[in-house]
DNA sequence: ATTTGTGCAAATCGTTTGCATCTGA
DNA sequence: TCAGATGCAAACGATTTGCACAAAT
């Protein structure tokens, strides 16, 4: 059922080489997770897969670019890649620098977008649901 | 019926000074604009108004954090500010790096949404939808 | 053999900070 | 007067890049 990791490289037209294996046995294995470069090199290294940071930023943005992995912005400074790749929506808790999958079962959608400008197209729409401890504690 | 920028500031606690006033003058206007700090930078000293890049910055974050600007995170990278604090949304142009509000008058709502999880409360939800040039053009 | 990927350190980008100097109330 | 604001340059964190070396086809 499931094609191996190297495979999936392949199809994607990466070369499957020893970190991108790693790196994909790591992210590819289904689990929906949200990553950061440093805490996925952080990972890596802690399992024992010698790979350097730049490798880590050049391998996530590869998988991108392949459809493996997609990037989330929340906050103004540091990238989050995303395992799902379907058609989900995040809850951002932002006293913690969290996010978290809406799940695609969850009802929400959008409605009522207006019509797209002038020779543009949708690339994808994203809802980011922003999130703090209720009331009293802050 | 408009308060002037100096009393704007005064009533958000903050100083008018001189740099706070000229900048407000160029933001606080009623044009729906999204600056970068870079931007309203140059735009700045262009009209001779002299600040340096840390005041632009120091600016931008206390107006934000007096509600009189609303940030906007579209890419991992830089800042956005919103000169339209009321409740709306956006259109992010992917290859110029644009963002473009979708009025409120539109009728773009998010339907919906789980309950939300334990303590915590809603700040805000942000909706982007992401464009770019359609089909044959890249 | 040739092409592509990797590691390292240096470079870059956006942003923040420390501190001496100014300025508005 | 003097708390608060500003400017500058240096510090910073996240990310990218240049280039010599290594690995995959």
């Amino acid at each position: 059922m499931w094609e191996s990791v190297e495979n999936r490289l392949r199809i994607a037209g990466l070369r499957p080489t020893r970190q991108r294996v790693a790196l994909g046995r790591l992210l590819l294995d289904g689990r929906d997770r949200h990553v950061t470069a440093e805490a996925l090199h952080v990972e890596a290294v802690a399992a024992s897969i010698p790979v350097s940071l730049a490798t880590v930023y050049n391998t996530l943005h590869q998988f991108t670019e392949a459809g493996l992995l997609r990037e989330v912005a929340v906050n103004g400074s540091k990238s989050y890649f995303d395992t799902n790749v379907s058609n989900h929506h995040h809850y951002y808790i932002e006293n913690e620098n969290r996010l978290i999958d809406i799940g695609e079962t969850s009802s929400i959608r959008v409605e009522g977008l207006p019509e797209t400008p002038h020779g543009m197209e949708i690339t994808h729409v994203d809802v980011v649901v922003r999130l703090r401890p209720a009331a009293g504690r802050r």
